[in-house]
DNA sequence: TCATATTATGAATGATTATTCATAATATGA
DNA sequence: TCATATTATGAATAATCATTCATAATATGA
């Protein structure tokens, strides 16, 4: 899962064992701050979930807040490589939203316990750890939106900056909500974002 | 801010100062609480907002979980109060709504650090502090949706509950962004959640 | 196989902080 | 005013972890 290296080959036996090792830390990590969120997380529960000592974590990481960052650094620039990829030249800002709304939600659906992390580190990111740099934007909604109204594809209405945002909180209680009740829920989710907050304020088709 | 007794000429200096004291931890509490989220909080930061001792604390409250969980109380009380009061008899389901919203929103402007704290709160129901009992209502807009549904007033096409969901977590954010703003700025979030989540799906009136 | 180097372990350390409680400060009222 | 009762204080206690590190286990390769 965490495996993004393509020259395993090069590998000694103990250094693919470490290279292993490190990814189901980061694996066992993940599923443990999904479950309780960073600060009711111990060192000792990600060791246990990862069958190896408290120790052997150091040697991989810093500490706790290194794992937690990678795991954020991690899910952020999948979602937005994913994203990236999923857009086709030619679609129009509104087709591009959607494509990359789906294509987040898919994502999350393959990723289920970052969906707390992910909603965490919005927290986070205000004061927990102190001030933080400003993270690479999943999607860009607001760009688009822009775009969007820009070309007359989208209503005016309401501020894009807002829309977006509006449409993350939408996303997250949704998903916070109802990830537990299978893989076709997120369809669902889609579905309910489009219908709220796309459909209402696309412009017939002009010309 | 927290007096909500009636019987206070019936107390001697001692008693009601005592009671002042109480009062004067919760608004302290709220204060940091709100800045810092529970886990950040420390007793010691609570009773040098409010000027006074560590061991006092105890007299009041049994502890740090006493005092964030009576905050909740209060807020989530408070809110769901302003609202039953602010329906006037005859109101539609949709102008209900509307009220409703105005009202929350208004509380919150004037409880500023209290949206974190129940922010916050939607996180710790599930898992911080255990599985705890589901609290009342603030608003329940999403009866009020199926209500105004089955009247014909609004759009069927949402799920009423999703469709309520979705409002809390825009509600949100919006207020986690921009309640610095100033005071006007919980105008402008009741008119964005109106434009998005009632206007397109109200019927025109019928008949 | 054995000496040496590498790696893994989890108990010890140190820091933090909720809670308690012995002591100090203050209030009461005789 | 003084003896006694009440209340306030913040240092001591206890619990919880993140992190380190001395020791044990294992791997290497001669």
């Amino acid at each position: 899962m965490f495996d993004n290296e393509d020259d395993s080959k090069q590998l000694s036996r103990r250094e693919r064992e470490r290279k292993r090792h490190r990814e189901e830390i980061l694996e066992a990590a993940s599923e443990v701050f999904g479950q309780y969120g960073f600060e009711k997380t111990s060192m000792q529960m990600i060791a246990e979930k990862a069958e190896l000592s408290v120790g052997k974590i150091y040697t991989h990481f810093k500490g706790k807040e290194a794992i937690y960052r990678e795991l954020i650094e991690y899910i952020v620039t999948l979602v937005h490589q994913r994203c990236e990829d999923a857009v086709k030249p030619g679609m129009s800002p509104l087709e591009t939203i959607r494509v990359k709304m789906r294509t987040a939600m898919c994502t999350f659906r393959d990723h289920t316990p970052f969906i707390r992390l992910y909603h965490e580190d919005f927290d986070i990111r205000k004061g927990r750890f102190g001030d933080v740099e400003c993270k690479k934007p999943m999607m860009d909604i607001s760009s688009l939106l822009k775009e969007a109204i820009e070309s007359g594809e989208f209503s005016g209405e309401i501020d894009p900056e807002f829309h977006a945002l509006m449409m993350e909180g939408a996303g997250h209680i949704l998903m916070e909500s109802i990830s537990r009740s299978g893989t076709d829920s997120f369809d669902k989710i889609t579905e309910l974002l489009d219908k709220v907050f796309l459909k209402p304020f696309e412009n017939k088709k002009q010309q």
